[in-house]
DNA sequence: AATGAATGAGCATTCATTCAT
DNA sequence: GATGAATGAATGCTCATTCAT
């Protein structure tokens, strides 16, 4: 890795939780250069403007989740097994090396959805690879005769992320562990009815 | 209502739309001097600063969200019913008198979580709100035994806010329409099963 | 004449010489507020931006050439005598209120032609409107059997702003007077041959 | 030529035409290292600073110019044939190698009066050198019985030198080559009657 | 009570230049 | 000798807020 891919990862590193709780337009340039300890030039060095860094941020701090996700699959052996992973992290955030804000898909999709397109597309990709992947999952259980024949993958993949986005909403803004604890027993639930 | 009333009303309907598309922070003096065609000083000698106007403001976008259910609600007789209004309403935004740029309680409490007290309260009270008048009617459901004698009022309440708020999110960011619809489909199967 | 308009007035009065002297790219906000003693605040609610100062202070400079002009036209009676205004005052910038720093059309061709439209277009209508003026003149010194019946107006029009210019440029350059002398006499001498 | 003097030359060459367009304070580095394809570091290891490589250019631009007028000078005999080599050079730019961007003296006389002294006096000088060389054709002229024995030679050398410079300005301004053609007439006839 | 001119700190970005490698 | 990452002052401009009128 060359001096310039160094300092822009560390650049992405440590503005990525900047981002991710203040948004993209809160913060600001001086914000980055007190969390990094770099000039505006090292800054603009290394990243053509600030949209860069933010949508570098943004994937770096999807990769962060997505890492997390990844490596708890990889020690459960049924495709239900693999789905209940989602509960256990997004109920567990500071148990695992999850982006500090939350869950960086929904803060960025509610700021960019009428401001930043770049942003807003990139958000909504993810979104889409995440649903396709439980989608997959759970035709492979259905394939594996785990779950039942009649299920709709898709449906039940939204319904899924959409419950998990929202609970995280709600316990972020009202700091009741418990509010979580309940939105997240439904899904486990639905997934144990599939 | 005063002359001074009444142009606070005037800017905080004016307003209202802005803050709820462009957040709290994108949201400049001059766009709203431009929604209201008054002056700085006009604005000044009405709210004491920006905060009061996006304070007043979401208390206005609530309003008109609630104003919207109550007025649906008043049409049906049954709990089950009245819960259906919820996904009725979300799922088709657009003909109902429902705020621009969606669900204020979501869009303020992404925004507001990590840099505006006072905002967060707002969001949180209003999400709280939201939740023990749902659980009122579970709970009046399950009296009249229309619900299940052992449903959890608190976990269907908080599941049925999460998973529609997340459906408003997953909606806005992809623009697919049948997204939403899948997941509506997934509460109201849940508010059947009651 | 309202606030505004007399700081607008300030500010193109204060800022006309440096832009004259320095050029568009070369005069700065800061240069701007130093001039004026105002801040940048001021400056921006008066104009839109720099390039709008720039604008208003040529048209203010122009406008001041062409007052010392007319004036000095007014003066004499015959079109010969109202030709040779034009070296006299461009013989004696010092001797008259003539914009600090020179010809604004010369010294705004010269930088705005690669680099800046609208600066472009009103040096451009500035000398072809000074164009049709002298032709205008000669025109009338024609009817008037002043000046030769076969006298080409446009090319003698052209001929003695082209030369002008070209003292203008050459003596503030080489700081040499005597150089500016011998050259208005050439065109004295050609107005007289008329 | 060693390697380190071909780098020089291969710098000059390559930025002299943006210098000549967009001026000494309109030219940036990185316009530099875009049209030379060279690093910072390099430029900085071959000139000690922007303003060496603008007088470099400067001069580079100069010769160009001079370069054109001895070879056209070169193919006739009289004095009289050469002193209308200028009109016919600066009358037809595109059809010789002239500098892009017009004529440096000019360009660079009006940037650089008021900002930048030493550039000033490499136009002044240029200015200077360009009269003592007319001078002394029209010197020789005289000796020559070619032209009139009571000509003044610094005269027309001046008014000659200011007619086409102005004559440069007001057709890249207007983009009028009738204008240039008509001006350039003048001068010829002035020659023609020496 | 309302105006709108003025404030000045803050914004993102570009600049010519340096210097460790 | 050449590189290119880093510098930090300077750029044009916007911001929420104030206050004399």
């Amino acid at each position: 890795m060359s001096k310039a891919e160094r300092t822009k990862q560390f650049i992405v590193e440590k503005t990525a939780p900047i981002f991710n709780k203040k948004g993209y337009a809160g913060t600001s340039l001086n914000d980055m250069i007190e969390a990094t300890g770099l000039t505006k030039g090292s800054i603009y060095g290394n990243f053509v403007n600030k949209d860069d860094v933010a949508l570098a941020a943004f994937d770096f701090n999807l990769k962060k989740v997505d890492a997390v996700i990844r490596q708890e699959m990889a020690t459960v052996n049924t495709y239900r097994e693999k789905l209940l992973v989602y509960t256990k992290v997004y109920e567990n955030f500071y148990e695992f090396p999850f982006p500090e804000g939350g869950c960086p898909v929904l803060n960025t999709a509610i700021e960019a959805d009428d401001t930043h397109p770049e942003l807003k597309k990139k958000a909504a990709d993810a979104i889409i690879y995440w649903k396709e992947k439980v989608v997959r999952m759970i035709q492979k259980g259905i394939a594996n005769n785990e779950f039942a024949a009649n299920t709709d993958p898709e449906q039940v993949a939204l319904t899924i992320i959409a419950t998990i986005e929202g609970a995280v909403m709600i316990t972020k803004l009202t700091g009741k562990l418990n509010y979580r604890r309940a939105i997240m027993k439904s899904i486990d639930r639905l997934i144990h009815d599939l």
